[in-house]
DNA sequence: ACTACGTCCTGCTTGC
DNA sequence: TGCAAGCAGGACGTAG
């Protein structure tokens, strides 16, 4: 579910409080949620409790927070995943999966329905979990080159939407962002990634950067309670989405209907008149 | 190396 | 009303 907006949206709520609190108390009331950590659920426990969170830090959709000293607590949020922050004793959300006891009186809550999110906990000291090595940098990563990246892409064989959603060309893209991104840059999402000029990848990627730094500036995208920041509040985007969700409403360019299609186990949202197969 | 597909989960909505 | 199928924002392993 969450995209790099809502992502980037959980971590500056994790930056305005976690930084400086130890984990007291480790509760792992799912061990599918930590399935990452070798060793399970009592490793997680055991590596993280008394040790103090630093600043948060993402790159994609993945988030992690930095360990005084060394090692790092690394999540993904998949389809459902919230971080919440709560007074201990408070009464825990359904599908409360991981509950950190804090010792400033907090408990940090991972609440996941859908359970293809996680933590673990990466070890070392590198700039970046070892484990998110192959993950490319993001669309506003502000050392990107655009111009490279475009390149890369048009190296692709593959349609142009399922490269965009390739984390390891480029991260934090998802299907509501790859549609919205596409419908701006007035693109098909079917069309070869190779048979696209450089003017129009880096067209599509500004496109990117502009849903995705509008997005975050309205909290990001939410359709109901399955996406929320750490207090609990919606963002607001949804209400700009141009195409997502959109199916069967008039384009607000040229009025033509919204189609959507499937796409790889999923949907594809755009304008047949406005985004041309050719 | 690139590419495409199936799988991991739960719960809500839709249609018969 | 009941029930099954379909759908949902993602990543990874595997096979070709």
């Amino acid at each position: 579910m969450p995209e790099l907006p809502e992502v980037e949206v959980v971590r500056r709520g994790l930056a305005a409080h976690l930084p400086g609190s130890t984990a007291v108390e480790i509760a792992v009331l799912n061990s599918r949620s930590v399935r990452r950590q070798l060793g399970g659920a009592e490793s997680f426990v055991a590596d993280l409790r008394g040790r103090r969170f630093e600043s948060p830090r993402r790159r994609g959709k993945f988030l992690w927070v930095p360990l005084a000293g060394a090692d790092a607590m690394v999540a993904h949020l998949g389809m459902s995943g919230q971080f919440r922050l709560a007074e201990a004793g408070s009464e825990r959300p359904k599908h409360c999966r991981v509950v950190i006891g804090l010792d400033t009186g907090s408990e940090l809550r991972f609440v996941d329905q859908r359970m293809f999110g996680g933590l673990w906990i990466s070890h070392g000291n590198s700039d970046i979990p070892p484990e998110l090595g192959h993950i490319a940098p993001d669309v506003l990563d502000p050392g990107l080159e655009l111009a490279a990246l475009a390149h890369r892409i048009r190296t692709r064989r593959s349609a142009i939407k399922r490269v965009l959603l390739d984390q390891t060309v480029v991260s934090g893209i998802g299907n509501i962002y790859a549609d919205e991104a596409l419908w701006r840059a007035k693109l098909h999402g079917e069309r070869p990634a190779d048979q696209l000029s450089q003017r129009a990848v880096v067209r599509l990627l500004e496109a990117v950067q502009g849903v995705m730094g509008e997005a975050l500036e309205q909290g990001g995208t939410s359709f109901d309670e399955l996406y929320v920041n750490v207090n609990g509040e919606s963002g607001y985007f949804s209400r700009a989405l141009a195409v997502y969700g959109r199916e069967g409403q008039p384009c607000e360019r040229c009025g033509t209907a919204i189609r959507r299609v499937a796409f790889t186990n999923r949907s594809s949202h755009f304008c047949p008149a406005c985004q041309r197969r050719r």
